[in-house]
Formats: structure tokens, sequence, C-alpha cells
DNA sequence: TCTAATTTGTGCGTATGTATG
DNA sequence: GCATACATACGCACAAATTAG
């Protein structure tokens, strides 16, 4: 039931105090239980008897454990709150983090607590994250983004304290988490649309590799050959002369940025020239040019229900909700 | 396993690091092994108690290894290529952490590690990360925001390892630092801005006593006296209505877009009915209702400045460039 | 419960060599 | 040559935590 371990750092008094509070939560020890004596444990384990009375002490102070003069321990308590560590690996920081994480933190209990690591697509600094604090936290939050082979180094986590956040390549499918379904995502938003896209002859996606998913492109792919629709792939628009008739599907802000300024410069107007479908909503898509028509996922939903899995122990692959949301721009 | 040559012109304590490293390297420590007692080396290779604990402290600050009092000195990273390690401690995450981190980040050389956490505006939070982490960093680079009595805490770390960062309370003047000057900067920028100010009846500044600077008031008020303009300060515009003749100076994006729906549902004109400047300029501004006049700290270049101070160990109180940016809404 | 040994953490004083102006 | 600052190195003392007997 004990596991006392003299090489790593942690005090052999407080790894008693912590297998204790581990086989209570287990419900291998209820209360008016007798736990084992002083004596057998520093015989099992060869410890002084200060070391198991001092964590026993810690217990009896904390009214998980009760002395009995004569007799022994027995538990009292069931009711310990283990403070929890949660280690969340972001790819980048940017705007559409903000919502993702004050919902989580906000929806967490007290006594846990959160650290931020981001590897920024990088692999190495993945790993070296990861390997680094193996055995440090109670739960892995992992956002793999476009990394490849990123398999090797979470398995070397224990599975159930390992949730994959937003996308979910294929290699990581035993791992439980929450993510989008980017390629039904654009497709089924797109077809909600359809109604609107029929007035553009062209779509164009803008797609850069690194940052967004290979799945956002099939999705969008699929769309366009399925509905026999012209369609072409943009690495950016820095270059790009905009046409009327065109409909750009946007992921970067700086992009729909770039977009706006070349349509006003040549005198288009939107949703009769070209048309607007930006990814990721932001509060002032509701004001740009009379409304930015988005495709959405709800940020504030993903870190709320991350909250409940952590919080629940819950193992499951959820996909987040998405919406369309149409304005002005389409 | 540790080589100490007194001849040789290298530091004894840096001897004493190569060694370690050269034995992590080669496998003989592993990532969780106890290395030799202070006591240990310094008596078997006749050296002084703080060069050990010169090297030792070195390997710590690098991440390399850990300390547990009583107990010994761990190896906690088998990566030794990381020269330093700095601590980021910022108060929120929101969009306008967006350029200043990824700045900084991307102007550091690649053997910088850098830690994010956030204290959410919460002091018990700012103390426990700031005393849990004493020792663990080569520098600390500290986001106070509004919290009070935040020197008892920072006087705790080395003086020459920390950096105060956009807001500097007189009580952290000893400290250098790259901060705003919110009084100087909203006080000029609205004189640059003064001939347009003089079209409004009034000047409201909506400001939040949580998460906006008092000196950020102190200015505006100066402002609207010295100039002789009549002003109010609001906590929130949810239930304000909108006059004419009104000029918003607004902090908050979504005190910004309330503002601008209110005035679409009572159809006045921008700039004509109402005026509108916001702080901190963040890429859409530029195009929403015709461009949003915005008064900004320039972020990116914030971050930049301090990956040099950082890297140069440069100790200075320097003040950040910030710009009135005119635009259609005022 | 008390004593003792070991370990890290911190502060102070001192000395020496080196770089800088 | 001199003054100064800084990094390196040594020695000592005491506090606090851990562990043993």
């Amino acid at each position: 039931m004990i596991t006392v371990n003299k090489k790593i750092g942690v005090p052999k008094y407080q790894q008693i105090v912590f297998s204790i509070e581990k086989a209570i939560v287990r419900g291998k020890l209820n209360k008016g239980d007798q736990i084992p004596s002083i004596n057998a444990i520093k015989k099992k384990h060869n410890l002084s008897r200060d070391t198991v009375l001092m964590a026993f002490n810690e217990l009896k102070n904390r009214g998980i454990i009760q002395s009995v003069v004569g007799k022994g321990y027995y538990v009292t308590s069931e009711n310990i709150s283990i403070k929890q560590k949660v280690l969340l690996l972001f790819d980048e920081l940017n705007a559409f983090k903000e919502d993702l994480f004050n919902a989580f933190i906000s929806n967490l209990s007290e006594n846990i607590e959160v650290d931020i690591y981001f590897h920024h697509f990088n692999l190495n600094v993945f790993k070296r994250i990861i390997e680094d604090n193996n055995g440090n936290y109670n739960s892995y939050i992992i956002m793999p983004a476009n990394l490849k082979n990123t398999d090797k180094t979470v398995n070397k986590l224990p599975k159930e304290t390992v949730y994959i956040l937003d996308q979910m390549p294929c290699e990581l499918k035993d791992y439980s988490g929450i993510y989008q379904n980017f390629r039904k995502d654009i497709y089924n938003n797109l077809e909600k649309a359809f109604s609107r896209i029929v007035n553009y002859k062209k779509l164009l996606l803008i797609f850069s590799n690194d940052k967004q998913p290979q799945s956002m492109k099939d999705g969008f792919i699929a769309f366009c050959k399925d509905r026999n629709i012209p369609f072409e792939i943009l690495n950016s628009v820095d270059d790009y002369m905009i046409k009327k008739g065109d409909l750009y599907v946007v992921p970067d802000d700086k992009s729909l940025l770039q977009i706006i300024k070349k349509m006003k410069s040549l005198n288009f107007t939107l949703a009769e020239d070209i048309g607007i479908i930006s990814y990721n909503d932001t509060l002032l898509k509701e004001i740009v040019e009379g409304g930015i028509t988005t495709i959405s996922t709800d940020f504030t939903a993903m870190g709320k229900r991350l909250a409940e899995m952590i919080q629940n122990e819950e193992h499951q692959h959820i996909e987040n909700v998405n919406h369309l949301i149409l304005r002005n721009s389409l």
C-alpha cells in the first residue's frame, strides 16, 4: 500500500502521507479502518520511527486520521483535497487562446494549479517540455497542432493523464481529448451557406501549411469538388490581385485585413463583387464592414468542457461544437 | 566523477558544472538521480563550500538540477543545452500579450527557455508564484499590473535578476524595466488630437479600476482640467445612453463594441455625432467603421527591447514608445 | 520525546587576480 | 601608476529541513 523511494527528491515522510491519501481516495482505506502501525511501516520500509511519526502527525493535524493510545491509528475522514497540477502545452500564444484559457481556468476548482507552456511548432521543444515534466503533473493537456511523430514522446506519459486538444492526429487517437473536426466543420458550414455561395464564381482558401490543419484543406476541396465549384488554394494574398466573383475563405486575420484593404482600393463592394468567410470569430468581426461571416468553433465551450473532463477524470473523444455565423460579408 | 584542476585557466566552479554536464551526457547521471552533496565534493576536492554552491546554483538556474532542503540535489533535466531560464509573470492572458510575447520570444536566442505564469490580479497567487520559483531562474520578468504591496514579495528576489514590465509602481522604482507612462501618454496624445477634440462637448473615459492603471485616469483628468473640457468617468457603458457630442476614450474592446452598436441603433454618425478614441491598437481597428483612432503603445517594440535587455543584462528604466494613430473615428 | 548527524540556504568578511579608466 | 569594480575563491556561522537512533 505504501511506497517509499529513497532516491527521489521528495521527503520520505511526505511520500508516506501521499501514499495514505491515495489509498483513501481510491477506496482501499475507508473511514474507521485501522492503518498499519508505525512499527510495521518502519520495519517494512527500513525507516526511522520518527519519519513515520512525522507523516502520521501531519495526517492527524489535518484531521484525516486519529490516534488511540495502545491501539493504533484510524481513518476519520475521507474528505481530502489533494492539490492537482495540470500541464497545459499550447502551440503558440494568440488571441484565440484567450477565450479557451480563461474559460478553462474559471471553470476549475480552486485547488487545481495550471502551468502553461508553448512549443511554437518545434518538435524538440515539444519533446523537452514533456520529458522534463513527466511525473510532475496529474494531467497533461496537449495541443500537438501540426507536429508529426508526437506519439513517441506522448507515449512516455501515463495514458490516463493525457488529454489531446484542438487537433487530434491519428497517431494519438488512443488518447482522450476534445478537438475540432476541421474537415467536417468546414464542409458542413459551407453546405449551410451554399445558397449564398452560388452567387460567386470561385472559392479561394488562404491556407498556411504551418499553422492550419491539413484536414481543413481536405474538407474545403471535398466541398468544392462535390458541388462542382471552381476553387484555388493560396499560401498568402500578398501578391494576389483580387477579382470580382471571388469568395475568400480566410483562417488568418492578417490576410483578412489585406483582402479588405485591397477591396477598398479597388472600390469593390463586399458581398457583391467579392465575398469573405473568416475562420474563428472575434469581437470586432461583428461590426467590421457591416459584419464578417465566420466559421468558428466555440473556444469558451471547449475550455469549459475541458475543465469538466479534468475534474471528473472523464476519458472520451469529444468533437467541439462549431457554428456558422452569417453576416454581411457573404 | 568530478574533476577539478587548480592550474588550468578555467574557474573551478565551471569545472564542476562541466563535470556534471558530462556525467549527464554520458548517461552516468540520469533524470531523478541524486548528485553528490556539497560537503562531499568540498571535502574530496579540497574546495570552499561557496565554490561548489556557485556551480550548483548555475545548474539550478538552468533547470538541470533541483535542490531539496535536507535531502540533496537531484537531476531534473537531461537537456544541458539550456543556458538561461526566464520566468515571465503576466497578469492575464489577452490579445495584447500576443504581440508582446511573440516579439519577445522571437528575439531571444535558441538556448533561452521562457516559462509563463499568470497571477490573474490575485496577490496571493502573485506571491506564491514568485516565492515558489525563487532561485530556479536567471531572470524574472514581472507585470505587477494594479497589484499593491508587491514590493515585499519582489524584494526577496536578487535585484539584478528582476525586470518590471508594462506598469511601474513607485514601490518598485528601484528595479529595472520597460513600461508605459500612462499619465504622460494619454495627456500628450490627447494634446496632439486637441484640434479635433474641441469639436465635441464632453470627454468620457470608460475606466475599470481593476484592469486599467490609475495613472491613465490621472492623465485624462489632468488634460480635461487644463484644457477646461467637461468630462466624466464611467465604469462601464452597459446602462449608459450615448449622446451627441460625446467623445469616448475606451481602453476595453468589449466597451468599444457596445458603443459602436449603440451608435448604429441610434443612427448616429461616427466622427460627427460622437467620437471614439480606443486604447491599444489591434489589427482590425484599422478598418472598423472606416478606422478607429487609437492611442497605443508598441507591444512589438516592447517585447523586442525586453529580449535585448535580458540578453545583454542591461539595467535601465525604459519608457516604451506610444503613438497616436489618427483615423476616421475622431 | 530528545539528541545527533547530514543537508541545503543565507549572510558576512576577506583575499586575490583581472579588466577598466 | 593608481583607483575602482568585478569575478573568483575561501572560511565561518547560523537557520531550517530531513532522517536516524
